[in-house]
DNA sequence: GCAAAGTTTAGGGTTTACCAAACATTTTTA
DNA sequence: TAAAAATGTTTGGTAAACCCTAAACTTTGC
């Protein structure tokens, strides 16, 4: 059993950001770039990379960076499921676009339980993608009748 | 314009509770049951009513209690407005029973936008009470269409 | 009117998140 | 290749939201 991952919020936003650029996009997230897409500054991205070090969910070397490790990358999936889920019902219950649907999950995702988003998943069949087309990742406790 | 008011989930928290207590049971909320209800120390039950006082949600008096403010009923209302209307969306699209939806939407209501909201009671035609019967607040900015 | 019950104050503590300024390193370029 | 520019880190702060214990104070109920 290893030990529990606590998360906050800021850190799991970090998380999917570098599983983005990192898996998705193949490109490193320097601090700068992370900097500048959460608008703080770069004194506050070395402290969370440090963290996010600590906890064993990012791999981080001085002036150079940091890379999600296995463990990193199993939570961003988690994070990324979660928040494509939610995207799903969003667009399909409620006829949101998928920009606004986006939005409104970003600012729920992180509190939404497994459970619930797998029961939003049952109900609309296990969707494969995003209503932008990216991949949802899927979880084992998450199957037919479940 | 009055000022904006920035709740904390915890704020919130002792907000609807204490409609619960005041307007649905008329019944004080003394510091004694608040700290019970939230397994905490009375001393932080005062601290947090304090603050609460500071933004105007609550008549705070040394040594009896506290009461909701108009402002206070306000923002509780709409807490709570949020609360049942997912717990709605969880018993009707997922089948969760009542107490689940409850759990579930907990976790989540304080960080749903009324906007969010808004559509999903706009999906399930204006409902007027929750899975346990309770009412559910109207808002202005929810009509048919919007 | 006094003791018990309830409440507040005082003084701490932790965690998350920020920032500015000084300093260190790396990269670029003249 | 050396110096300048860009990038990143450290240091030392700040603030807010929670939470606690122990001591002091107020209210209540007998």
């Amino acid at each position: 059993m290893s030990a529990k991952i606590s998360l906050t919020p800021k850190e799991g936003k970090y998380l999917t950001f570098m599983y983005r650029r990192q898996v998705e996009e193949d490109e490193r997230a320097t601090t700068t770039i992370l900097a500048k897409s959460f608008k703080v500054n770069p004194a506050t991205v070395t402290e969370t990379l440090q963290r996010l070090a600590e906890k064993k969910l990012v791999a981080y070397t001085r002036y150079y960076g940091a890379k999600l490790t296995e463990r990193g990358i199993v939570e961003a999936k988690k994070l990324l499921r979660k928040h494509r889920i939610l995207e799903v019902l969003f667009v399909k219950l409620l006829r949101y676009d998928a920009e606004k649907a986006c939005e409104e999950a970003s600012k729920i995702d992180h509190y939404c339980s497994a459970d619930l988003i797998n029961a939003i998943c049952r109900t609309y069949g296990h969707p494969d993608t995003c209503p932008c087309n990216k991949k949802i990742f899927s979880d084992s406790k998450c199957r037919r009748q479940a």
